[in-house]
RNA sequence: AGGCGCGUAGCUCAGGGGGAGAGCACUUCCCUGACACGGAAGGGGUCAGCGGUUCAAAUCCGCUCGCGCCUACCA
């Protein structure tokens, strides 16, 4: 079979994945009576494109799913996408500007229909995108927050929700966005510190020849004025409580009132009060019956309330009026004044505090629930010190203002009664007027937010309302996968929600990837144009190598830094893979021979090093398992990476290439060999699968193999029986032979090419053991033409001497090397030596370290003493012994 | 203003009370019949600073400095 030197990951990529799609593979199957294990993706918007974070989030779940799978489960990953109530909105409005038409003019159903057919054209962009990364999603359910089963789910929830008082209408001041004329969360609202001014103002009290000083840093709201307050026991303004106050320009009159929620620190201690536009000043405004003079529109400008301001933008009306202010002598001072302003998570826009009509849902009773959950750990965070963020909010929560001002969404349950004024709320969408009959009843204009049905999705994508089997086999979903930055967008809902409706919590435990970062640790924006693109990296380096490098740097509770260096050396890593592969393959030229039963089934007469082998990739099955128990994708990726490049590869494919070539070829080793290496790669391949689904399924499926995908073999499970520490310790004293001796070679700059005979020295006969019956390995790899033991190492010798425990070793020299120099060297290794003997010693000399150190710690540092001594008193003879021309003639 | 986290090799990051680690970069040698996206051998760090606990601290505690992030209705 030819087997290029280079794997292609275009085209392989392209041909699994339709495989994969065409063979069911990453269907559920409910009927199976497999454990199920199931995960809901985090739903990407259907305006987005796949950038980094998904890519990385995305990855991390394929990782636990195709786990989970290959050991025997019933995976469920359910996917889907997001309707975006605001960011869809405003594609598409976009889309009819440039067509100079508006939404207002199109109308809201015809508008709608435009929106559905951009979803229909665009909207699945991201779920092309996510298969392209290997996403082994269950296509077959794919869901959108949108489809009928879904909003069935969102007003039922409303309805319940409603029924019980949890949800409710009010009048109050919220977030409004006045680019996207639209009502915001809380958490929707983005505060970043500005350099403000603090502006004091002089109001005249009437009657008097007094003013009052109020500080504010929004003078243009002095226009909506309906009050001053201060504080009940401020001695300063005590005699002026119940007194009226001029407002300049509007010459309106408006009294001084005390209320124990100024602070009288702040400023002046005197505070204007803007009932409309503030929420302290409105709360204030109840409690004081004070009337609310909006002067502020949906687009924040100026309504006729501003009287001569009338008609302006909110920051021209502030410079003018600061303007005027100051001219009329009512601007006493101004102060520099840093402080946080809110802007819209979406536009960027500042955030006007607006007085309106919008719904909420009570918050306190259902984070109670919430709360408890995650305090008696039935549901679990990781890495857990997320979960004091989540306890501080939900103890501090808020009521969260749902009603959206927008046409795309779910569209709110409640009718209103033209004729007799009752508000209706309901599942089914009323005919008539269930109080007066008639049916001129018109329906609330408002969506709801866009995360009010993202909290449903771990039941409303499994049929909830109705009692599906999905619903019963998969809720609760076994883990939920998600940035921190959503934690209480949708994290925290999602807990609410599915306690309250399911009775039960949505997972069990919640994994929070980073953020991914630039090379240089930025946050990614596209303002700030530092956004990599992962369709790009996979372009460029494959998609084995991206998902590799997404999954070795996913350290938990850390950010990721995504450094294109890093994706090369793991394309680098699957070009290894690739060709480690290609040398098994090139070795088996009938190709079957090594799936003969005797070659797989018994572990009897391997070879030392073919046990070695087994062993550590036994080893490695079991610390790849425990970390993706632990998500630590980082520790399994590094694990393997060791294992492949630097266990398989470096070492075990050099030992057994002696017996693979000429007319060992034949021998029962040669094949023994050989159908150890397929064992060995094909353990690596399925260990490797989860990061790594292309490469690795190109391969296995290349090699003798049975099934028809590697996505549904058995994942490796560690086996007590292949431990073999007799194996490993005998190999890795082979290992610090070979090293030692390629040390020597290069330290005295002996040509690489030139094959030397060495020679060996020990007292002790395991080591002698060892170095015979490894005679070929150990000659090839550190390139001897032969070695021999003696008695002793002549002391006149021109050589080379090296020492590791339990084996003095040679490589002569004779007119290659000069003896001074090679003393040298011996002092400088010597010199090191001295120095760690030096510490160990001393820790030993404190008799407090060998009295109450643990046992086998000093037992440990006197080992290593003993044969660090041991190996200066060796060098030191060498080094002394060496024929040196003149005494001490070196430089020093 | 609170809370959380981080500061370890030139870079990106693991580790987390008893011998300072990885990848990349760097130096030297090698196109050896899987692979030069390769092989071999190396160099490089008062583990931010100060103080404490301990036989032992990069690791635990306190403080300081620097950098992030989150939460917050102080006008």
């Amino acid at each position: 079979m030819e087997v290029p030197k280079r794997f292609d990951p275009g085209a392989v990529e392209k041909r699994w994945r339709e495989f994969w799609l065409k063979s069911g593979s990453f269907t559920a199957k409910p009927e199976s009576g497999k454990v199920p294990y199931c995960i809901v993706i985090p739903p990407p918007n259907i305006t987005g494109r796949l950038h980094a974070g998904h890519a990385l989030n995305a990855t991390l779940q394929d990782i636990l799913i195709r786990w989970r799978r290959m050991q025997g489960r019933d995976t469920l990953w359910l996917p889907g996408t997001d309707h975006a109530g605001i960011a869809t909105q405003m594609v598409v409005e976009r889309e009819l500007q440039k067509e100079g038409k508006s939404r207002h003019a199109l109308g809201r159903e015809a508008f709608l229909e435009r929106v559905w057919a951009w979803k229909a054209e665009h909207g699945d962009a991201i779920v092309e995108q996510l298969q392209r990364l290997g996403a082994s999603c269950d296509w077959s359910r794919l869901r959108f927050t949108l489809d009928d089963g879904l909003s069935q789910a969102v007003r039922e929830v409303f309805v319940r929700l409603f029924e019980e008082g949890l949800i409710y209408r009010d009048k109050a001041i919220v977030n409004w966005c006045p680019q996207c004329r639209t009502a915001l969360s809380d958490l929707e609202v983005v505060h970043r510190e500005v350099a403000g001014k603090l502006y004091h103002l002089n109001y005249p009290v009437k009657g008097t020849a007094q003013h009052i000083t109020v500080a504010t840093t929004r003078p243009e709201t002095m226009l909506g004025d309906t009050a001053v307050a201060i504080h009940p026991a401020d001695e300063r303004y005590r005699g002026l409580v119940g007194k009226t106050v001029i407002l300049p320009i509007l010459q309106r009159e408006i009294p001084i009132i005390a209320d124990e929620a100024v602070d009288r620190t702040f400023g002046t201690g005197a505070v204007k009060v803007t009932p409309a536009h503030d929420p302290n000043d409105f709360a204030m405004a109840r409690r004081h019956n004070l009337p609310a003079v909006v002067i502020l529109d949906e687009s924040a400008r100026t309504t006729p309330e501003a009287g001569p301001y009338a008609g302006m933008d909110r920051y021209a009306c502030r410079k003018k009026l600061v303007t005027d202010l100051s001219a009329a002598g009512i601007l006493a001072k101004v102060e520099d004044h840093p402080h946080a302003v809110g802007r819209c998570h979406r536009c960027d826009t500042v955030v006007e505090p607006m007085l309106s009509d919008q719904w909420f849902v009570r918050m306190v009773p259902l984070a109670r629930e919430a709360l408890a959950a995650v305090e008696d750990s039935r549901i679990r965070f990781i890495p857990d010190n997320r979960k004091n963020d989540y306890f501080e909010w939900m103890r501090n929560i808020h009521d969260w203002c749902i009603s959206r001002q927008l046409w795309w969404g779910h569209r709110i349950p409640a009718w209103t009664c033209a004729s007799c004024g009752r508000l209706i709320v309901a599942r089914q969408d009323p005919a008539s007027c269930p109080s007066c009959g008639q049916a001129s009843l018109v329906q609330d204009p408002d969506v709801l937010d866009t995360w009010f049905s993202s909290a449903l999705w771990p039941f409303s994508t499994l049929g909830w309302p109705e009692q599906t089997p999905d619903l019963a086999r998969y809720y609760p979903n076994s883990v939920l996968v998600t940035a921190y930055d959503i934690l209480f967008f949708w994290v925290a809902r999602m807990i609410m929600m599915g306690l309250k409706f399911m009775g039960r919590p949505p997972f069990e435990q919640v994994y929070f990837n980073g953020l991914v970062r630039d090379e240089k640790g930025r946050k990614m924006s596209k303002t700030r144009g530092n956004t990599v693109d992962p369709l790009d990296l996979m372009d460029r380096f494959g998609t084995d190598a991206l998902r590799f490098t997404l999954a070795a740097m996913a350290s938990p509770g850390a950010d990721t830094v995504l450094d294109l260096k890093r994706v090369e050396g793991y394309q680098a890593f699957g070009t290894k893979i690739w060709n480690a592969a290609r040398f098994v393959l090139l070795n088996l030229p009938e190709g079957t021979e090594a799936t003969k039963p005797e070659f797989r089934a018994s572990s009897a007469n391997l070879s030392i090093t073919d046990r070695w082998i087994i062993s550590r990739v036994n080893a490695v099955s079991r610390e790849v398992d425990q970390a993706l128990e632990q998500f630590r994708y980082d520790e399994a990726a590094s694990t393997l990476y060791h294992f492949v490049w630097h266990e398989f590869c470096d070492w075990y494919i050099e030992m057994v290439k002696p017996s693979l070539i000429g007319d060992a070829r034949d021998t029962l080793e040669g094949r023994r060999s050989r159908a150890i290496l397929l064992r060995v790669l094909d353990r690596a391949l399925r260990l490797l699968h989860p990061f790594m689904p292309f490469l690795t399924e190109e391969i296995w499926q290349r090699l003798p193999h049975e099934g028809e995908t590697l996505v549904l073999v058995d994942y490796p499970h560690y086996r007590e029986e292949e431990e073999d520490s007799d194996a490993e310790k005998e190999v890795g004293f082979l290992i610090a032979a070979v090293t030692k001796l390629r040390n020597l070679r290069a330290e005295s700059n002996l040509p690489a090419g030139l094959k030397l005979e060495a020679l060996f020295h020990t007292d002790l006969s395991r080591p002698r053991r060892i170095v015979e019956s490894h005679a070929a390995t150990l000659c090839t790899l550190a390139r001897l033409s032969a070695f021999r033991f003696v008695a002793e190492i002549p002391g006149d010798l021109a050589a080379a001497r090296g020492v590791i425990p339990g084996l003095e070793m040679a490589l002569p020299l004779a007119g290659v090397q000069d003896p001074h120099e090679e003393r040298r060297r011996l002092e400088r290794e010597m010199e090191k030596a001295q120095k760690e003997l030096a510490g160990l010693e001393a820790k030993l000399a404190n008799e407090s370290f060998t009295g109450r150190a643990p046992q086998d710690v000093v037992a440990k540092v006197r080992e290593a003493s003993r044969e660090l001594r041991e190996r200066i008193e060796k060098l030191s003879r060498a080094a002394s012994e060496l024929p040196l021309a003149g005494l001490s003639s070196g430089p020093e």
